[in-house]
DNA sequence: ATGATTGTTGGGAGCGCTCCCAATAAAGCA
DNA sequence: TGCTTTATTGGGAGCGCTCCCAACAATCAT
């Protein structure tokens, strides 16, 4: 049978308040008899009632982490990953818990109801990509903390993002300024914040190049490596010289198409890819991309919500990371 | 603020008592009764409080999922998602949560504290990959309900697992009967069930041919792509005409380390795999292999703990899956 | 020395739920 | 008809904790 704060507080000789108060870290507890609690605390090493808390003060010390995307995605991506290694950590480090619910994202209505209404969770991170993602709308109608990790293209909530039209632009500008002229762009998909943004910065990188943006040199993606596979192959019907994938994994099908074709990187064609994930020094050639700090973003985004959990009521909150490019091999040098 | 029972019991013209009844199934209700505060219920969307279900109860329909391995490991390995997606499913399909634990084997004492005694988990599902995990001991220890995924060398406690030894077996036999006479094997790590388990199952095989096991084809891996590759170079000193490789991940190493040196599959060398990921199929030429039924484990994984949770205390509980062998391509036909 | 202040402690109330028992109404039986 | 049985319901107690307030002792200023 567990311990109880009463069982340590007999052991103790004190109350159950003074205990109560040394496991709360409360100021006003005389040093001897915090002394003796800690002691008897930790010989018997006894662990509160999370649910007992939970009841009494409102708060529970565990955080959400909603990952809104099929398993299969979030494991072939090496973005998801990084990102839960950052929250987990930076939450131990913060006396907080994390449940991780990996949901496709057409949730079961019960799912939400449990993580908005089931008094468990202090807050919640939402790793956004859907633009329209209903657990965003429901979250924003309750009124529990929570940050999404990608901006909301119409609720203002509280968020961190990398400023993916940016970094997508430095992507374009660096094959354009390497002399490259007929750049092709493989997205991410249009329901995704994430695609949507890239594909704005890649046009926004032509037009200062005075570059018209052809439809045909651009295909939609949708993360997969295999769909950077087909992308290329589509792509490769209208002789581009130069690619920008939205994604290193997306890169890696993109190059794998172009083996087949004997067509050489940097050479025939050059490519950038975005994410800067453990495949991009693997690839041969090493893959020049767009490193954005996934772990930062984690650490951010735990940090905000930490900050809104203390302090409730205050304004909305967002924070913006600057990615930034990574020159490797696969787009060569400047063309005379 | 969220609702309670009294708030429904209010509207529905009933007592709290009644509420908790039609809530949680009690047969004890008139149908008249049961229907109108379902009525209010699903009206007003309400969600009763975990934590005071927990504290008044004892239980909180939230299950452990502990899996005690690097992110990187977790992320890398196909298995793992395969199997968060089987217990997740089965889980929400029964009503329950799942929590998910990702933790670094040297586990901080806080966290282990957390899980076993701060109450708030019906129980624990462990995908238990070293031989002494401290997690396993302590949740041996307590008198929480668990399951290990994977058999546990010393301890008699409840599992659910794949023969391993026997799926090595009968790969390697494979590798035997199809005529190959020097048959290496990429282990893997010898602080593991599985790592260990396999290798067994490869020299039971040879043993049956009536071959000695020579220490020179035998080299230990890690699981992880490079140590595959790294691991078939090394082999690749002493000439085997075929591979057991512990793990797809692993047998993609070991044939980008073959293609390296331009030695075809299965002309020059036979390889097999294990665990009919998805590498498999898409590897050049597709992968022989075990097909473990990674699902099937984390389903019966979590219906054999649902079992101990609503009947503890009867004895220990065992299921054995038998794996079978997939065959493709990278064994080709006989030697004559 | 007296009243006010500070530091430290103990115990009551109550968080929202489940479990148990008692109360009531309805039905069955002699 | 009177009494037992059954079906249904309501309310008290209490899970383990935090929060608040009151109690007390020790210290301070006057």
């Amino acid at each position: 049978m567990p311990l109880t704060l009463e069982d340590i507080a007999k052991v103790a000789g004190v109350s159950r308040s003074t205990v109560s108060r040394v496991i709360n870290g409360d100021e006003n507890v005389n040093a001897a008899t915090r002394a003796k609690v800690d002691e008897v605390l930790k010989r018997l090493n006894f662990q509160p009632n999370i649910a007992a808390r939970s009841l009494a003060a409102g708060r529970t010390g565990i955080v959400g982490l909603v990952i809104p995307a099929g398993v299969n995605t979030i494991f072939t991506d090496p973005y998801f990953p990084q990102l839960i290694q950052a929250v987990t950590t930076t939450c131990n480090a913060n006396d907080y818990s994390v449940m991780l619910w990996l949901a496709e994202p057409t949730y079961e209505r019960r799912t939400i109801r449990q993580i908005l209404h089931g008094g468990l969770l202090d807050g919640v991170i939402v790793s956004s990509m859907l633009v329209d993602d209903p657990i965003v709308q429901a979250l924003y109608d309750s009124h529990k903390p929570f940050v999404l990790i990608g901006r909301h293209p119409t609720l203002d909530v509280n968020y961190v993002d990398v400023d993916n039209v940016y970094g997508a632009r430095q992507a374009t500008q660096h094959l354009l300024q390497l002399g490259r002229r007929r750049v092709g762009t493989i997205t991410g998909p249009r329901n995704m914040i994430a695609g949507i943004d890239r594909y704005q910065g890649y046009r926004e990188a032509l037009r200062c190049f005075n570059q018209s943006c052809s439809d045909e040199l651009v295909v939609e993606g949708d993360f997969s490596e295999k769909s950077g596979y087909r992308g290329m192959q589509q792509l490769l019907l209208h002789r581009p010289d130069a690619v920008f994938v939205a994604t290193d994994t997306m890169a890696m099908g993109a190059m794998r198409a172009l083996r087949e074709r004997n067509l050489r990187v940097p050479d025939d064609i050059a490519v950038v890819g975005y994410d800067d994930g453990p495949a991009a020094t693997q690839l041969e050639p090493p893959l020049t991309t767009i490193r954005q700090f996934t772990t930062k973003l984690g650490v951010a985004a735990m940090e905000n919500l930490m900050e809104i959990i203390r302090n409730p009521g205050s304004g909305s909150r967002h924070q913006v990371l600057q990615p930034e490019l990574v020159i490797r091999v696969s787009c060569g040098s400047p063309i005379s």
